[in-house]
DNA sequence: GCGCTCTTATATGTCTGACATATCGTCCAG
DNA sequence: CTGGACGATATGTCAGACATATAAGAGCGC
């Protein structure tokens, strides 16, 4: 475990070992302020210089996983404090095992409330540019069929082309969320159910409804679509979990 | 303009660096996919070592507003690229003068998608603890009264408690969003308008409707709060402007 | 014993100079 | 004109050193 996929391609050491680092701690290696190791001990124990350790940590820091103070040393912060919206946070969090079924519904939720926003938007604001990018994905979503690896690529090119067409800056922030989103659907998919085809349908309504400026279709459309997508998640992967809070609300 | 406000306080070199570069990125200096200055360069021009600013480009990269490469050197990247959710970016691009009121009002619009679906989600699953963490933001609300500025860190604390009381991991995230546009609304507010007191009824009946669990009334509520806000912004602001894409939508 | 100041050890922050490595241009040979 | 060799260049990594803030303990007066 100490030395895990750190090779596995021409990446960086600097980018290896905050990989390394920042999988441990949205892993809850390291608890909410408690003393990561320090950066000369990670330097030995890594074999590297202290200048990559150093590099490393503010790579993670920048994502709000990390704090370093003088004397006191680096710590692990607070849950609430990581950027969830960040696509290497949530790769790691999706990738330390499924532990977490709850995160996957947390993320359904979260897109179950931008993304049909994001179609209306869409909707009212898209361009011939924007458009034609949607519709060249949804077309690359048909020729791929039913093969649930080749389907993820123009799936995620879909989504991120209908938030880039709500001409909203801001907006183009999630699109790290439905990508690892997505990734965690492919994963799920290849280990049980069917071909993604039935999805086609109904992305092409979504497409169909932005077409014709129809905010509200557009809306209920892409809920349709996220509908389905629970539903599917659901079912291969369980029920989320109670709440990891003490108090359980009362419901 | 080199040497702006890098010692406003205890701020590290490097984090100086980090923030002068990042601003000059988001005010659009560089233009996507253009060479910064290397590192040599950089360190020169702020009479700092190399280490120095290869440990803010670190910062920057894990921002999405650089990437750099062997060779052919550190480029600024795409707008579409930035992580708009992160705080500093968000601090920098309000910071480099209000020359976009469009993107004030993207992030409004992102807000009014996003808090309202978060107030319903706390009334649904609040627990004591959230619920009196909101409670307390609320009560210095009022106490803080007329004063434009000591109003400014109760109001973000409320919003910040209601993201907290979601029990969502992901919506946390959006709290430097909040901060962020509270921020800017505090600057706009100084300059023109009167007290923020109005608005206390406004967050008393969001805060009513989280505590006995009507999510849809909790829905309204924030959503009406935000068009307050909204509608405040407008008047001091100006209108958005139009789009700054080359073709517009065709309405 | 209790609280205060002063010292000291420690981990991060910064500097320097060097070498490694990938890659873009260019140039030359076929 | 094509393709491969080669050197220049900017980032990537390394090593050792010094600077600085500060947590923790030592010492001291009360």
């Amino acid at each position: 475990m100490t030395a895990t996929a750190s090779a596995r391609r021409k990446e960086s050491r600097t980018a290896a070992i905050a990989a390394e680092l920042g999988a441990a701690i949205v892993a809850g290696v390291y608890r909410p302020d408690e003393l990561v190791p320090g950066e000369v001990e990670l330097s030995h124990r890594y074999g590297a210089s202290r200048t990559v350790v150093r590099e490393a940590f503010k790579l993670l820091s920048a994502k709000g996983l990390i704090a370093s103070r003088k004397r006191s040393g680096t710590r692990a912060r607070p849950r609430e404090a990581w950027h969830m919206l960040d696509a290497d946070v949530l790769a790691w969090r999706l990738k330390s095992g499924q532990a977490e079924p709850k995160f996957v519904f947390d993320l359904l939720h979260v897109r179950a409330i931008v993304e049909p926003a994001a179609a209306a938007m869409a909707a009212r604001s898209h361009t011939a540019a924007t458009l034609a990018a949607i519709e060249t994905a949804f077309a690359d979503m048909e020729c791929a069929g039913h093969d649930a690896v080749l389907f993820a690529d123009p799936d995620i090119r879909f989504h991120k082309a209908i938030l880039a067409a709500t001409d909203n800056d801001v907006m183009m922030a999630f699109g790290a969320l439905t990508e690892a989103a997505l990734g965690v659907f492919v994963r799920v998919a290849s280990r049980h159910a069917g071909a993604p085809a039935p999805s086609v349908p109904l992305h092409r309504a979504v497409l169909d409804a932005i077409r014709r400026r129809d905010a509200e279709a557009a809306h209920a459309a892409m809920m349709a679509l996220l509908d389905r997508t629970a539903r599917n998640v659901e079912r291969n992967v369980g029920r989320p979990r109670a709440s990891r809070r003490a108090a359980k609300p009362s419901k």
